[in-house]
DNA sequence: CTAGCTTCTGGACAGGTGTCCAGTTTGAGG
DNA sequence: CCTCAAACTGGACACCTGTCCAGAAGCTAG
C-alpha cells in the first residue's frame, strides 16, 4: 500500500520486510563494489532481485537506503552495560566507539553511510533524528558527568564521525581518538 | 581556457575574476530565496547575468559554488589577535566562533554552505582541505593548550557546525555553545 | 477453485544536471 | 583601424533520478 517515499516503518508484512531486508543487504554489497558515488537504487534493486519500482516503493533515494542500513545496525546494537567498569571517560568512549564502528568493517560503507546521513532529504532527516536520540541515550547512560561535559563529548563524537566520513580520519582510529578525547573532557578522577 | 571543472584558482584574468565574483554574489542571493534544495547553477547564472555554460566553466556544481562562498569569507576573515586577552578557553572559542558566524547572517545560507561542504565531490574536497587547514591554524594560534585539548575542541567545533547545518542547533547559539565547550575542555586556570 | 486483496513488475515519463561545441563578442596590442 | 586570442553564448545533448500507472503474479480465505 505504501505509495512512495513512505519509510519502512508503518508495519510491514512479512513479505515486505523480507524485500526490505534484501535491499539493505544488497546495498551493503553494492557500496563495497562501487563506492558511494557509484551506488544506484536501480543497481541495488537488481542485485536484490527486485524491480526498481519496488525498491523505490520503500526507499526514495540511495541516501535513504544507506541511512536505513546504519539505523538497523544501531538498532540491533546491544545497550552498553550499565556498569562496565573503568573510568567515566572510558565508559563514555566505549559507548560511542561501538557506534562509530557499526559500519567500519568496510571503509567504503562507513564513508557512504556518513555522507548519506548528512543529506538534505526528509526521509534521511527522520532517520537522523532517531539515530541522534539513540546516541544521546547511550552517552547519557554511560556516565553521570556534567551536562556540559556530556554535550562537549557528544559534539566531538559527531565531529570525529564526520571527519572520518570525509576521509580525513580513519574509522579504525576512532576508538583511540574518542578515548583520548573523553579523557581530556571528563574530569580526571580515577583516570590517568 | 579552463575547460571545465577547473576551480577558480589558476590565475584568473580581471574579467574572469569579476564573473566569478558576480556568481558567488548571486549564489548568496539565490539561496536566500530558494534555499539549498531550490538552488540551481542555472538559476545563479541567470541572476548573475551570465550564460549557464559560463557558470559551469568555473563551478562544477552548486556545492562547489557554495563551498567557494564559504571559502572566500573565511579567506577574508582577519586573523584573530595574537593576544586578545581572556582565558585560553575564551580565545579558542572566539577564534572558532568567528568562523561559525561567517555565513550566519542568513540561516538558509549557513545551512546550505554546511550541506555543500559535506558533499562528495573533488572540487569540494579541495576547498574543504583548504578550509580545514585554515581552521586548524586559527585554533592553534589562539591558545597554547595541550594537543589533545586542541584536537578535542576542534572536533567539537565541527560537530557543532554540522549539528547547526542539519538544523538541530541554531547558528546564533554557536558562540555560547563553543564558549561553554571550550571552558569544559581547556584546563580551568583563570577560567570559572 | 475462486474472489479479492496485497505486492511486485516493466516501462514510460518529466525534470534536472553537467558536458560539449560552433559561433559570437570583447578588448588589448600592433 | 585591424587582428587575434580570450571569454562568453545558446542550445543541443546524454545521462541519471525519482514518479507514476496499468497490469501480472502471489497469497489467503471462503
Amino acid at each position: 500500500m505504501p505509495r512512495t517515499t513512505e519509510p519502512p516503518r508503518a508495519r510491514l508484512s512479512d513479505r515486505q520486510a523480507e524485500t526490505v531486508r534484501r535491499l539493505t543487504e544488497a546495498a551493503v554489497e553494492e557500496v563495497a563494489e562501487h563506492r558511494y558515488e557509484g551506488l544506484t537504487v536501480r543497481g541495488v534493486a537488481k542485485r536484490a532481485g527486485v524491480a526498481p519500482a519496488t525498491a523505490y516503493t520503500y526507499f526514495a533515494s540511495k541516501n535513504h537506503l544507506l541511512a536505513e542500513v546504519f539505523w538497523r545496525r544501531l538498532r540491533d546494537l546491544p545497550e552498553p552495560d550499565p556498569l562496565p567498569g573503568g573510568s567515566p571517560a572510558d565508559r563514555a568512549a566505549g559507548a560511542l566507539s561501538a557506534v562509530a564502528l557499526l559500519v567500519a568493517d568496510d571503509p567504503a560503507l562507513s564513508a557512504a553511510c556518513t555522507t548519506a546521513m548528512l543529506a538534505d532529504e526528509p526521509n534521511v532527516l527522520r532517520l537522523r533524528a532517531r539515530i541522534g536520540l539513540r546516541v544521546h541515550e547511550r552517552i547519557s547512560g554511560a556516565t553521570d558527568a556534567s551536562p556540559a561535559a556530556l554535550q562537549a563529548f557528544e559534539l566531538a563524537f559527531y565531529g570525529a564521525l564526520v571527519q572520518a566520513g570525509m576521509g580525513h580520519l580513519s574509522y579504525l582510529d576512532l576508538p583511540d581518538l574518542l578515548a583520548t578525547t573523553a579523557r581530556t573532557i571528563f574530569p580526571a578522577e580515577e583516570t590517568l
